[in-house]
DNA sequence: TTAAACTCTGACATTAATGTCAAGGAGCAT
DNA sequence: ATGCTCCTTGACATTAATGTCAGAGTTTAA
């Protein structure tokens, strides 16, 4: 298929798809006429780069693991695994904090509801948090069943 | 503390920490001198712009979820009802969006070990993945308005 | 008081990711 | 052949994240 398509089918623009080839990202076949011509496993490479760099990792970052993103996974791919799993403590950080949060908005919200059937203290005395995971920066593997 | 202090124990640069004040992420009280003086929930709220950016969200994103980046909603009682609830809304888009970007992380990491462990088989005919959630994937902004 | 270590603001530089435009070729349908 | 759509390369512009430096005030300790 040629870079419209292909760009429309990954929901990037075809300047993106072309970038990507031109940082050495991905390579693409060309027909006679010169018009680049994507085949299935140059899309699920594509897809690939867009979401390591949609997920924060850099063009430069992306290069390094070069030979993880083809379908043929016969490359050094341990490059990206320690990187990946940065990433997924920073995402896991996050969403522990949030889900701590919403725990704290439901009981504040219960506890609103819950003056108006029963007129009481009004004053929600509130503690702090006890810990806070988002300033503990020990590696995530020590604590994530998935990551083992 | 002081900024200094405040940069090493979040692991970034004095500069982003004022880059962040300066882009509206977050404010720092002054001492008399007109020294930035953080306390610990500064730094909280610090670590988590610090992950949301790690995490590939930018300053524009970020600042749309100014309501989850607090340790609490604003004041103790002026937060009604219909607040708490938008705080929830706002809490679990920001959820479902972290939600996706685990995902990526996740299956992009089962792949890399899966291509560690299971070498091609020599031949070359490799068929196509069965299935390919990378492929079937619109932009995020798309789909969760906190993105937008 | 002088020196060292911090802080502040503001300006300038760099790199990456992306957008956009321009000039021209290719393909295809009428 | 005309016209419409797609492709190509390359240049220029923009925005964000960061680094770095400069000039100046503050703190603190010798």
């Amino acid at each position: 298929m040629q870079i419209k398509e292909a760009a429309e089918r990954l929901g990037i623009t075809e300047r993106m798809l072309r970038h990507y080839e031109k940082t050495g990202l991905m390579e693409a076949r060309r027909s006679v006429n010169g018009y680049r011509a994507y085949g299935e496993a140059d899309l699920r490479r594509a897809a690939r780069i867009r979401d390591l760099i949609a997920t924060g990792f850099s063009t430069r970052e992306v290069r390094g693991m070069t030979a993880c993103l083809s379908d043929e996974g016969a490359g050094p791919c341990e490059d990206g695994i320690p990187q990946l799993l940065e990433k997924l403590e920073h995402i896991d950080r996050l969403s522990a904090d949030l889900d701590a949060k919403r725990e704290a908005v439901l009981s504040r919200l219960a506890m609103f509801r819950k003056a108006l059937s029963s007129p009481d203290d009004g004053n929600g005395t509130r503690q702090d948090a006890p810990d806070d995971p988002l300033l503990d920066r020990s590696p995530l593997r020590d604590r994530h069943p998935v990551l083992a």
